[in-house]
DNA sequence: AATACAATACAACTAAAATACAAATTTACA
DNA sequence: TGTAAATTTGTATTTTAGTTGTATTGTATT
């Protein structure tokens, strides 16, 4: 296997965020001072500068010079439900993430599904719709078109798992995802299997994703909670 | 252990790659030093180099001098450039890019935007309302507030010029935004602004924006035309 | 002759620790 | 109430080890 670290100062800064989180410091409540986080840490007061720099940029603490360094009451909800690359949509943060496959069939696809994976007339294509929870509570509904040709052995097995680890395996090689985020108004089915009650403005992901050659291997449209499922993006100059 | 098809480098590259993938290696862990690739694949320090170039220039991963090299999270980063990136996108596109500020007011802040900018209760705020179009078709319209005390010699003709580069003269440190983005229905107002004819949901990106000591600087909400803007996200693996 | 790869040496840079001291704030005590 | 001492964050410097960047030379293969 392999070994992937994050510098130490980087380990600390997480150390140091998660122990406030977990003690639910509030508003002004001072954390320990930089030597005692040095103590506690087994590293040294420059290495917990550091780490607590990257904390103070990211506005969960603040800190007066002479005095102490204080949790800031404005923390920004940071990196919770940050918007997740391709497959891991929910990190190992969330609490039981687990999938429900509401539909698996083959079927012959509309002609608009047929042009966005760019096949012929008479090829077929499964349909999943898969929904994706989090503490049994709905957060995301996902709309899934895959080729019958490219994946002849697919189950709804392999579904409950990781989709894009089962393709990894049958050797294509993943590359691109194109997708377009579009603010609907969900229909009536969508309001109940999220168990949403007012008919709010919510996300949609529509993408069509890609091997290296090109071949679009997957259309689908995802269907994010509007409550539940925020989109946080962090950017940096 | 190694084809002979393909070039060596091309083939470390693939590996490294696999293996980032496999290990779920999160944005900024460090991957082994080229020396221990080199050891572990068996091949010298200057054919995983090029094999670390290939990877750089595909943007999976970053190196620093002296440092190490890191995966990069450019997943999301590359669409946070093309929510932030408007201007630059538009003068690319389309003619004509302005501005066109409706308001511009010292005033004071309701209790939100005071727990936003994480300010006092006498401290003034501006308030900038701004209209961003091309082709003299409005695309964007932003509310921003501003702390008084950071910028006291804000002008209307400042703004309309790059906010951006005003804030950057003056010395300051730009550093992160963090942006929620949600889904809205139009107000009256809103859709009279940007023309729409019919209320359909739109996006709008709530953002605080701050300095590299932690400062918030700006409070603002950026809502775009729901048709002529679009949202295309393109992440690589 | 050109290309791909290996081997080696060294330069430039970084992370982290250790240390010392300055500056601001708090605390203790007269 | 003042004032000095203690505490805490801010800044600077130095050292050590480790990592990437670069240049050069050698060696097969085509």
């Amino acid at each position: 296997m392999w070994e992937t670290t994050l510098p130490l100062y980087q380990q600390v800064a997480n150390k140091i965020k998660t122990d406030i989180i977990a003690n639910d410091a509030r508003d002004g409540e001072a954390i320990p001072t930089e030597t005692k986080l040095a103590e506690m840490y087994e590293v040294s007061r420059v290495t917990v500068r550091r780490a607590v720099k990257i904390l103070i940029e990211e506005g969960l603490i603040y800190s007066v010079h002479g005095s102490g360094t204080y949790v800031s009451g404005k923390k920004i909800e940071h990196d919770i439900y940050k918007l997740q690359g391709f497959t891991e949509e929910m990190s190992g943060l969330h609490n039981n993430p687990s999938n429900e496959i509401l539909e698996f069939q083959l079927t012959v696809p509309s002609e608009s599904v047929r042009e966005y994976l760019n096949i012929g007339e008479n090829q077929k294509v499964y349909y999943v719709k898969r929904l994706r929870l989090a503490d049994g509570q709905p957060l995301i509904l996902e709309e899934s078109y895959l080729p019958f040709e490219l994946f002849p052995d697919l189950s709804v097995d392999v579904l409950k798992q990781s989709k894009y680890e089962f393709i990894d395996q049958k050797g294509f090689n993943i590359s691109k995802r194109y997708a377009d985020l579009k603010p609907i108004l969900p229909s009536d089915e969508l309001m109940a299997q999220l168990h949403l009650e007012t008919k709010d403005p919510m996300l949609c992901l529509e993408a069509c994703a890609t091997f290296d050659d090109g071949t679009i291997f997957e259309y689908s449209k995802v269907y994010y909670h509007p409550i539940k499922y925020t989109f946080k993006l962090v950017s940096e100059k």
